[in-house]
DNA sequence: AAATCGGGGCT
DNA sequence: AGCCCAGATTT
């Protein structure tokens, strides 16, 4: 409603996750991660372990870990500082999260800058210089444009009208710009370069990496699962173990050799040891990875050591903190082995 | 300034 | 098969 004053807790949690996200894939885990934290306390009391099974599918995990690093910050402080630059200084909230929270939480008149803001602003002033160059220059012309009364009044509103101009009209291909109400001051429209803008630089090409996961399960449907690193890629998600990934493929001589519990491989599926059950292609930002699905049954899952994994019954697997990727490796394993098994 | 960091939906 | 998305952090 207009002039209202939205819930910052609840502010924070969804600019965060529509951090380089739909709205659509937001909604489904906005509103479970609320049932599930209601509120800063229950969310830096949390284990990162439950906050990381909240995000799981939801990409870049260094989100969910920054957040429960804030949710204890916020605790210290006692509560949410109410200006951008108190909000910046919080982990995992940059210029465009502070002003947004400002904004829409607090009623700052400031103009949170995102993908839209800048496509908007560069079409605007017409503004040819490529991103990601043009970034500052584009922010810089786009604060300018809240300086009427309008605006000045109601900064969680004008906020939203850019993002909803953006969304709607002021799109990346063919803008509708006979239905912009600022059609008449846009310079790229009267230049007619409007489609062109914002330009970009073009992007450097995605390399292949390759990787092996294994599915390993024992008679009691117990399945072997280890944690990441709790930094980098996929930081602290769970995974099914296998080897680092790398720039070239692996042969079935080399899988052999660095498969786990290779002493303990059950014949009980007639499955040849280490057969390829499945294969599994992601593409991440920066690289396309290629995966080997291999299967087993073992005997028995020993006590694995700490970084060799911990076993987890099947039918809980899904609760687990997975990656997108992971899941799928799961799914195509268990659909790989059943194929061998019926 | 460039690289890292996910995943899905749309064209 | 690219391109895009209510970006932040590290190098």
């Amino acid at each position: 409603m207009p002039g209202e004053v939205a819930d910052p807790y609840h502010v924070w949690i969804s600019e965060i996750m529509l951090q380089q996200t739909t709205v659509t894939a937001v909604i489904p885990y906005y509103h479970n991660f609320l049932e599930r934290f209601p509120d800063i306390e229950a969310l830096a009391r949390a284990p990162l372990d439950e906050v990381l099974q909240a995000w799981s599918g939801l990409g870049y995990y260094s989100r969910a870990r920054n957040l429960h690093r804030c949710a204890e910050e916020l605790i210290r402080l006692g509560g949410f500082p109410r200006d951008v630059a108190g909000l910046q200084a919080l982990p995992g909230i940059g210029a465009y999260t502070a002003a947004a929270i400002a904004a829409i939480a607090f009623g700052v008149p400031v103009v949170p800058v995102d993908g839209n803001v800048e496509r908007i602003s560069a079409r605007i002033f017409a503004v040819r210089a490529p991103m990601p160059g043009a970034r500052k220059q584009l922010a810089a012309k786009a604060v300018t444009l809240n300086s009427g009364p309008a605006a000045q009044n109601r900064p969680s509103d004008f906020a939203q009208a850019l993002f909803d101009l953006g969304a709607t009209l002021c799109v990346p291909r063919s803008p509708a710009c006979v239905l912009c109400p600022w059609q008449k001051s846009c310079q790229a429209r009267k230049l007619g370069i409007q489609a062109e803008l914002p330009r970009k630089t073009p992007k450097a090409e995605r390399p292949t990496r390759y990787g092996v996961h294994f599915l390993l399960m024992d008679e009691t449907d117990q399945l072997l699962v280890r944690r990441r690193p709790p930094q980098g890629l996929l930081g602290g998600t769970i995974e099914l173990p296998g080897p680092e990934w790398r720039e070239t493929m692996w042969s079935a001589d080399e899988v052999a050799e660095v498969a786990p519990f290779s002493d303990r491989v059950s014949d009980a599926l007639r499955v040849p040891q280490w057969t390829i059950v499945g294969k599994v292609r992601h593409v991440f930002t920066h690289f396309t990875l290629l995966i080997d699905v291999y299967a087993a049954q073992v005997n028995m899952l020993p006590n694995p050591r700490e970084e060799e994994g911990f076993p987890v019954a099947l039918e809980k697997v899904g609760s687990l903190a997975l990656s997108s990727l992971m899941r799928k490796c799961v799914e195509t394993g268990v659909n790989g082995l059943d194929d061998y098994v019926s």
